[in-house]
DNA sequence: GTCTATATACAGATAGAC
DNA sequence: GTCTATCTGTATATAGAC
């Protein structure tokens, strides 16, 4: 049920996302929805607690990535529609939608992904540098939907982007 | 009343932006405003087209800027809270709310100023490097709401960041 | 041009049968 | 646990008086 509330956030946006066409698109009525998560408020708690989750994990895989926190980190920032790159788009669009929690949450992540960052940084410019290319990776692909590649860089030219910011930022 | 629109998008968000909740902050009653924009869809293509507008007027003064079209072009990234700044705000909260013209207006918004800034840039993944940063500042401010300052670099950190940018991005 | 009153639709949530 | 039926609030939009 969270993965279809999740989907109709991303696919159609916050308004779309009604409790009626989540139960839809779960399979259930209305009511076996409402057994499951009282309110709307507790499907949206829901979405919000499973992001902290996975972001915890994300930040123990970035530390151990091969190739670099930096690197890993800039690219994991282009959607690939892994549950951690949903979890972050729906919770953009709860956001973006008016629930405070869900910009808490946002601020909160992005805050454990800039404390984790820093010590592999230059300096306070520099960190900022990788944290608004990763911000603005996420933003073009939470306008696209999710579905519809984006303007944003793909392949070799991914790859001449993170050189571009390693060599400006890395400490 | 687009004014008053802009302003309820900007500050509570795309499900407080109704019909009722603008036309009390127009000082007018519901039926004024209808009278005005016949249906909501006009309204939110009234801020669609004022922002157009405004940013033709911000591309003819990056072009123009003293310091050079990529430091201006970072440099206004950062929320001032005026006219250009409160439309694409309001129509990225239109564009996550689901509205699809909204979306296109905010791609093409996009690449009006990656082509006017392609020729300042020494490469692909420069320009890259510029257009993100940009959306990540964008971003940040769209989730803080625009009052509230946000993570965003200001003052000295913020000529930091642009001379770090410069050095690598322009041509 | 601006108002009030109202029609219509749909949201979130509750009650109670099965 | 899951369902249908229903309550209540609120959104967009229309009608018609002033």
């Amino acid at each position: 049920m969270l993965d279809a509330f999740e989907a109709i956030l991303i696919d159609e946006g916050e308004r779309s996302a009604t409790m009626d066409a989540t139960s839809r698109a779960a399979g259930v009525s209305k009511g076996g929805l409402l057994y499951h998560f009282s309110s709307k408020d507790a499907l949206e708690s829901g979405v919000i607690e499973r992001l902290d989750a996975l972001v915890t994990a994300d930040i123990e895989a970035m530390m151990d990535a091969d190739e670099g926190p930096i690197a890993y980190f800039l690219r994991t920032s282009v959607m690939e529609n892994d549950p951690l790159d949903r979890a972050i788009l729906a919770t953009s669009r709860l956001a973006q939608g008016g629930n405070a929690s869900a910009s808490a949450a946002l601020r909160r992540v992005r805050e454990r992904w800039g404390d984790a960052l820093r010590p592999h940084t230059k300096d306070a410019a520099s960190l900022d540098l990788v944290m608004l290319v990763s911000d603005g990776l996420y933003f073009n692909n939470a306008l696209e939907g999710g579905n519809i590649p984006g303007p944003v860089p793909r392949g070799t030219e991914m790859d001449a982007l993170i050189a571009l910011v390693e060599a400006s930022a890395r400490a």
